[in-house]
DNA sequence: TCTTCGCCGTTGCAAATACAACGTGCATTG
DNA sequence: CAATGCACGTTGTATTTGCAACGGCGAAGA
């Protein structure tokens, strides 16, 4: 694991601070960190949340469940990326959602209260902070609308190519990684797997992708 | 209509500010107001957005049109709603999806950065409006993930019924209106109308609910 | 080496869905 | 009153999907 200075450094919440600043605020802002193993439960749905999380070290899902088991996958979160900051901000009494370790992860836990209240007038800080964080807020937004696009579409072999589409666009490059196996993938697109398995077979036959695992390359039709 | 003061008292984004505050404040965010008759374009896909716009009176939806022209409806918006906060917070360059009035509607603009700059030292309104758009985008943030619940449900009747309870809820009773025809709630459910019809149907013949038009009735099952 | 376990592809089948087409009722308009 | 347009329900059909079950494969552990 990297340690926290150089992570934090990457973390949006703290951009335009300067480093040899982060000590002073982070003891201003009483952070706590703790270590999870895979699958292990950081935020239980239906728990009161009162701090936001950073991924100091390996990647969380926020995660649904419903009452038969299925399971939804509403975003993966990797390195120096922040969660829970919708549902503090919002000051919910009721989380709607869980969020669990991907893989082995560490978290840096930081009390909501104390990000956005200013607490002297002379920390600079909290004014810089709450910009940030407003700019999380916006950003996350338009992630979630994002993933409506993708849910939006009727068939899955189209709610996959517009998320295969969307990570290419990001990677620059038709050759990329996912963050999820088969299964997280179903979940995430909100399809069951073997369906989901099939499509892609599919369409590999029909020379529009080729897969391996969790990397993927799209192809151009001609 | 109802003349501005009424109606922006009610939006979130004045929330705390005193009513007879507001005629000065709104002179320094130099506001415009604009009509636009039913299914009228407020913004346009790939338009590059610098403002949000509060609905003074009708409604609005937020909405994609995909290549073949099936459309999907992301938000409802009514009277003190607001919209476009997101992509001007973010500072987006391409608006990825449009706002159409859904029934004829009078908007009042406000530029993004008039709201986010703190305008003078003395000016203590605009710590007020940060504060107020920072929870107006982590509601936001939790509506959109409550609409990814309906979403990721994998029937139409499972989409339907999380849709209708939520508006149970909200309504405080097992009968409400809601502001979607049928192609409309469609769209928004990401569902075929004729097949949405078709569940609506079996449905009511099973007892388990009553509608007319837009107005529903939830039915307890014994 | 053998066993176990998780991940993934495959397949059969019943159910759900999209799509297209049509009819009806109602309001608006000429 | 006739004509038009719109919203909505209905239906037939091909396609897609979820579900359950099974087998292969490779990694981890005994």
């Amino acid at each position: 694991m990297e340690n926290n200075p150089s992570v934090l450094k990457k973390c949006h919440l703290f951009a335009d601070i300067a480093e040899n600043d982060l000590d002073a605020l982070l003891g201003c802002l009483s952070a706590a960190r703790r270590g999870y193993e895979k699958n292990a439960f950081i935020f239980q749905a239906e728990d009161k949340v009162f701090s936001v999380g950073v991924v100091l070290s390996g990647s969380v899902h926020v995660i649904q469940d419903d009452y038969w088991g299925n399971r939804s996958i509403f975003a993966n979160i990797g390195q120096a990326g922040l969660f829970g900051e919708a549902f503090s901000c919002a000051e919910i009494e009721k989380l709607p959602v869980s969020v669990i370790a991907a893989e082995p992860a560490e978290i840096l836990f930081i009390g909501y209260r104390k990000i956005i209240t200013t607490c002297s007038n002379t920390c600079a800080f909290h004014t810089k902070l709450i910009k940030n964080m407003m700019r999380i807020l916006a950003r996350q937004n338009i992630l979630l609308i994002q993933k409506m696009e993708f849910l939006s579409r009727r068939t899955t072999r189209e709610k996959l190519l517009s998320y295969l589409s969307e990570q290419a666009l990001q990677s620059k490059s038709s050759s990329f990684s996912i963050p999820f196996n088969r299964q997280e993938l179903a979940d995430y697109l909100c399809v069951d797997r073997s369906a989901l398995s099939r499509e892609m077979g599919i369409m590999q036959n029909e020379g529009l992708l080729r897969f391996n695992k969790n990397y993927f390359e799209l192809l151009s039709v001609e």
